[in-house]
RNA sequence: GGGCCACUAGCUCAGGCGGUAGAGCACCGGACUUUUAAUCCGGGUGUCGCGGGUUCGAGUCCCGCGUGGCUCACCA
C-alpha cells in the first residue's frame, strides 16, 4: 500500500542522511540539457557534461545500472558502472529511486544498442520523492487527479506539456502581433465597483478600509474605452476574467480575454483585424493555418466567409425576421419551438432563433454580422436599420470565438441603452448591464470612433491544440475542493 | 439544476447470475557490468468513493450522499 511506499522512502531519506548526505540537495550547475546533449551529439562525444533531472527509470543489472532523466527539453539515459564510481558511490546510485531528482556529471557516449547516453563519473541527490510515480507508460488518465494535481500529469503526460508550451506561444504570438501594429498593451482594474462590459454575473468580493463591495471584472471593455477618450488611440489588454456562471467544456469561472481597441476604425478593420491575428498566430506556432480540431479539418486562412446574421438565420431556417411585424416574429419564433416574451422584437427572435439553429451548426471560421440592438448594448446602431448593430461574432467549431463592434460613441444613446439594461436588471435578469455613469460621463467629453474587438484566449487555445476541454487549456482550472 | 455514466492496489485496468478480491507496471527480497516496456527467481501490498438497506452471504442488488466525466438547460 502507499502507507508502506511512503515509509519505505522516509527510511531511505534517513538512510541519506546517516552517510553524511542531505536528500534535498542545494544549486546543481548544469552544461547542457537532455536535448542539447542528443542534438549535439557529433561536437559532445566522449566530452564532459554536466545535467539534472526527474529519473523516470531505473534497469539495474547488478554491478552496471541505466537510468533514464527527464529535464524540460526531453530524456535522456545515464549509464553507471561500479568500475567509475566506487563502492560508495555506485550503492548510492542503487539507493536512488524512481521519482528523485538527481544532478550528474559524466561523459556523452553511445551505447551498443545505439543509445545517446551519459556515463556518470559522479551525481548528487538533490530531491528525494517520498510519492512513487503514476504508471510508465500509461501514464495518468484519470481527469480528477490531472487536474487536481497538475504538477502530476505535467511529469507523466508529455501531451499536455506541449499543450501549455503551446499556449505560452500562442500568447507570446498574439502579443507579437499587437505590438508590431502599434498597439499599446495596458493593465486596467480586476476590481471594480461597477461591473459592466458583458452580460454575466460577477463575482463579488469586499474591501475592509473602503468598507464596500467590489465584482471581480467580467469584461475589460468599459477602462479601455475610457483610454480610448483619453488618447490612446490604439490599445489591448490580454487578462484574466471572471464570471460568475455555470462550469462546462467550454467555460471555467476564471478565464483568459483579450480585447483591443483602435480610434477611428470601425467593425471591417475589426473584422480584418481578428482574422490576420489568428491566422499570425496559427502560422506562428503551428506552421500553418488549416488545423484539425476534434476530427473536423478548419481552416483559418483569410478571408473568413462573412454573412448578416440575418442571412444565417434565413438560410437555416427559411424566415426573414427583418421583414416580419413584431406579432409576426415572435409568433414565427414559438413555432420553431423557442420560448419568447411577448413583446420581444423582431431582433431578439432573430438571435434567438440564430442561438438554436445557426451557431452550433457554423464549423469553418464565420463572421456573423448586425447583431439586434436589443442584445448588443454598447454597439453603435446601424445608420440604415436602427434595429441591428455594426456588431459581429466569430463563430468557429460551432461555438463562439471572438465578439466585435463598432463601438457606441454616443453618450445620450449609450444612457438610453443602459436605462434599458437597468430596467431589465429590475425584472429580475441579473446578468442586465448596471447604471454606469463615469462611463457616461466619459463618452460625454466625446470618444472618436472606433472599432474594438474582444476574443476568448482559452477558446484560441482549445482549437489550436485539439483540446477538447477548456480544462485541458488551463493549468489550475477550478475544482471542488475534494472532501 | 435535469439525465446518463464512472469511482476496485501507488498507476492503468479486469472482476458472468450475489459465494473467501485479480493482472500488468510500480513496490519489496534475491541474481545479473551495454540495458531500454531489461531479464530471471520469490512476494499481493486492498476501508472495492462514503453511509445505510436487502440477504445466511454484497465489489456485484436497492436507497441516499460525495467527486468527476459526458450531455441538456442556463450562460457569451
Amino acid at each position: 500500500m502507499l502507507g508502506d511506499e511512503l515509509a519505505h522512502r522516509k527510511a531511505k531519506v534517513e538512510e541519506w542522511r546517516s552517510r553524511g548526505i542531505d536528500p534535498y540537495g542545494s544549486k546543481f550547475v548544469r552544461t547542457h540539457s537532455a536535448a542539447e546533449i542528443i542534438d549535439n551529439f557529433s561536437e559532445l562525444e566522449g566530452e564532459e557534461v554536466s545535467i539534472a533531472g526527474r529519473v523516470m527509470a531505473f534497469r539495474g543489472h547488478g554491478k552496471a545500472s541505466f537510468l533514464d532523466i527527464v529535464d524540460m527539453s526531453g530524456r535522456i539515459q545515464l549509464y553507471g558502472k561500479h568500475d567509475a564510481l566506487g563502492d560508495e558511490q555506485y550503492e548510492l546510485l542503487r539507493l536512488v529511486d524512481i521519482g528523485d531528482i538527481v544532478g550528474v556529471t559524466g561523459t556523452a557516449f553511445r551505447t551498443r544498442r545505439g543509445e545517446i547516453s551519459v556515463a556518470v563519473s559522479s551525481f548528487r541527490l538533490l530531491s528525494k520523492a517520498l510519492r512513487p510515480l503514476p504508471e510508465k507508460w500509461h501514464g495518468l488518465r484519470d481527469v480528477d487527479i490531472r487536474y487536481r494535481q497538475r504538477y502530476l500529469d505535467l511529469m507523466v503526460n508529455p501531451e499536455v506539456q506541449r499543450t501549455f508550451l503551446l499556449r505560452t506561444r500562442i500568447i507570446s504570438a498574439i502579443r507579437e502581433f499587437l505590438d508590431s501594429r502599434g498597439f499599446l498593451e495596458v493593465e486596467t482594474p480586476c476590481m471594480h465597483a461597477i461591473a459592466g462590459g458583458a452580460t454575466a454575473r460577477p463575482f463579488i468580493t469586499h474591501h475592509n478600509a473602503l468598507d464596500m463591495e467590489l465584482y471581480l471584472r467580467i469584461a475589460t471593455e468599459l477602462h479601455l474605452k475610457r483610454l480610448i477618450v483619453g488618447g490612446l488611440e490604439k490599445v489591448y489588454e490580454l487578462g484574466r476574467i471572471f464570471r460568475n456562471e455555470g462550469i462546462s467544456t467550454k467555460h471555467n469561472p476564471e478565464f483568459t480575454s483579450i480585447e483591443v481597441y483602435e480610434a477611428y476604425a470601425d467593425y471591417y478593420d475589426m473584422m480584418d483585424l481578428t482574422e490576420g491575428l489568428v491566422a499570425y498566430v496559427a502560422e506562428s506556432v503551428l506552421g500553418t493555418m488549416a488545423v484539425e480540431y476534434q476530427g473536423e479539418k478548419i481552416d483559418f486562412t483569410p478571408p473568413w466567409t462573412r454573412m448578416t446574421m440575418a442571412e444565417a438565420v434565413r438560410n437555416e431556417t427559411g424566415i426573414d425576421f427583418l421583414s416580419l411585424e413584431q406579432k409576426e416574429a415572435v409568433a414565427a419564433c414559438r413555432k420553431l419551438g423557442l420560448e419568447v416574451p411577448d413583446h420581444a422584437g423582431c431582433g431578439l427572435c432573430m438571435s434567438e432563433a440564430y442561438e438554436e439553429f445557426v451557431e452550433s451548426s457554423l464549423i469553418q471560421p464565420t463572421i456573423v454580422m448586425d447583431y439586434p440592438i436589443d442584445v448588443s448594448p454598447l454597439a453603435k446602431k446601424r445608420a440604415d436599420n436602427p434595429d441591428l448593430t455594426y456588431r459581429f461574432e466569430v463563430v468557429c467549431a460551432g461555438r463562439e470565438l471572438a465578439n466585435a463592434f463598432t463601438e457606441l460613441n454616443d453618450p445620450g444613446d449609450q444612457l438610453e441603452r443602459f436605462l434599458a439594461q437597468v430596467a431589465q436588471r429590475e425584472k429580475g435578469d441579473e446578468e442586465a448591464h448596471m447604471m454606469d455613469d463615469d462611463f457616461i460621463t466619459a463618452l460625454e467629453y466625446g470618444m472618436p470612433p472606433t472599432g474594438g474587438m474582444g476574443l476568448g484566449v482559452d477558446r484560441l487555445v482549445m482549437l489550436l491544440t485539439d483540446s477538447a476541454s477548456i480544462r485541458d487549456v488551463i493549468l489550475f482550472p477550478l475544482m471542488r475542493p475534494k472532501e
